[in-house]
RNA sequence: GCGUCGAUGGCGGAGUGGUCAAUCGCACUAGACUGUAAAUCUGGCGCCUUCGGGCUUCGUUGGUUCGAAUCCAACUCGGCGCA
């Protein structure tokens, strides 16, 4: 018996995209859905009881981050994640694949999730660039060693280790060990990254599998495989077919790798072309608006993302005309709510003066409001858009929405 | 009244003869953020600018000097001490 099981109801005539649902032990998840990310096992700022009311359906924590603190070990005694931060629905947990990338390549240059940069010439120049901070992360033959950020101590962490502290976290779904990748990498530099990944995949499937935990968490393959054509097919075709001396495969994939703006489709319709339609996949980090419909409209059932909850402890709120910054003086005085369409509890009850002047005064609470619209914002986005699908009119939204998100 | 210390850009506070339109923090202002090194980071912040530079500033007035926020004098205001 697979610990999920994923059902297509309805799909969008002509393209990747579907609506369906994710079961899963803790509870399920219609999909396409946003998973709020909460990765040292809190969503900032936030109870789990306003994670709920912002309408989410499943969190995602970091099997790094709580491998240092405060120690999957310690949380397994605690009877897991699910009662160690009182989150009762579906949990997923990622490796630590990101932090390869975010603490080792990435760090200290202004290297990001999503780069705007387009010429190739350009992205090489920038990948020479060896000055700078030491990174955190280093890259071995068969792991990665990670200079701990919070007090300097060293650790290594390998597939096999990644699962076994996943096994420990206890998540309903749980990530193959990889590395994401930057589009300012050279293609053999990403042919050598993809290699490692891939057998880093085989690694934490066959020992995933070999563990009782697999009878109960499901395991995603990832793909990465960077800007190129060949390399993202050859990866979602391998990672699909991947399968354990007993025949077993993943439970689901996620896609993953930075990228820059303009490649992101390509990419996606790529790997989802390759991918088997009857699995769940995750797009890896992604969930601004025109992000998500690109996403949702090529097949993509799962995203998570920081930007709802980060951008609103910046003060960037979400509105159906757009992003604004509540720091902006022109909301001092403003009287109505961030988004008269929004139905987020904090809209209902709460003025954009009101918001501007705990903004101003560095209140605690000016995060927690934030958080708690944007976060409902981008997730009832993701619902509105599934309805759409079952509604068969997925196009005439996007289309509508964008054209005001954008105006 | 005498003595003493002080007066710097919205605020706090550096600077004590040239490299000073003046370090820094706050405030203000705008921007960035996409599997969270993030309640974070970046730019702007006297006036004008063809972005080369130009102009007016460091309590007030006068002086010394090639040159003064910096030295001197008087004055104004404030803190402290003694009467």
């Amino acid at each position: 018996m697979a610990p999920i099981t994923f059902s297509i109801l309805k799909e969008i005539p002509g393209e990747l995209g579907r609506a369906g649902t994710l079961e899963t032990p803790h509870g399920t998840i219609p999909t396409p859905a946003f998973v709020t990310v909460g990765t040292k096992a809190t969503v900032k700022a936030l109870s789990p009881q306003d994670v709920v009311n912002a309408g989410a359906d499943v969190v995602l924590a970091n099997t790094y981050h709580l491998y240092l603190q405060p120690g999957d070990e310690r949380i397994k005694r605690f009877g897991g994640l699910h009662k160690f931060m009182n989150w009762n629905g579906p949990i997923m947990t990622d490796s630590g694949g990101f932090q390869v990338f975010s603490l080792g390549a990435a760090y200290g240059k202004a290297l990001n999730k999503v780069v705007s940069i387009t010429d190739p010439s350009q992205l090489l120049q920038e990948r020479s660039n060896e000055d700078g901070v030491p990174r955190l992360a280093t890259i071995g033959s068969d792991g990665v060693s990670f200079r701990s950020h919070i007090d300097g101590s060293l650790h290594y962490i390998t597939p096999e280790k990644s699962i076994d502290i996943q096994h420990n976290l206890g998540a309903d779904i749980i990530f193959a060990f990889d590395e994401c990748t930057s589009p300012t990498e050279t293609v053999q530099y990403q042919e050598e990254a993809l290699d490692r990944t891939h057998r880093w995949a085989k690694k934490s499937l066959e020992y995933h599998r070999s563990k009782p935990n697999s009878e109960f968490q499901a395991l995603f393959g990832i793909v990465q495989g960077g800007r190129e054509e060949n390399l993202r097919k050859d990866s979602a075709k391998l990672i699909s077919e991947m399968r354990t001396s007993k025949g077993e495969g993943f439970d689901g994939f996620g896609i993953g790798g930075s990228f820059a703006k303009e490649d992101m489709e390509t990419a996606v319709k790529w790997v989802n072309d390759v991918l088997p339609p009857d699995k769940p996949r995750h797009l890896l980090g992604i969930g601004e608006p025109e992000d998500l419909f690109m996403g949702v409209e090529n097949g993509v059932d799962l995203f998570d993302c920081v930007a709802p909850t980060r951008r609103a402890r910046g003060g960037t709120l979400y509105t159906e005309n757009g992003k604004i910054n509540i720091g902006n003086t022109q909301f001092i005085e403003a009287a109505g709510p961030i988004d008269p369409a929004c139905g987020c509890s904090t809209c209902r009850n709460y003025s954009l003066g009101y918001l501007s002047h705990l903004y101003r005064s560095h209140e605690m609470l000016a995060s927690t409001l934030g958080s708690i619209h944007n976060l409902y914002f981008i997730i009832n986005l993701v619902k509105r858009m599934r309805q759409s699908i079952l509604d068969g009119n997925f196009k005439e939204f996007k289309e509508s929405f964008l054209n005001g998100y954008r105006q």
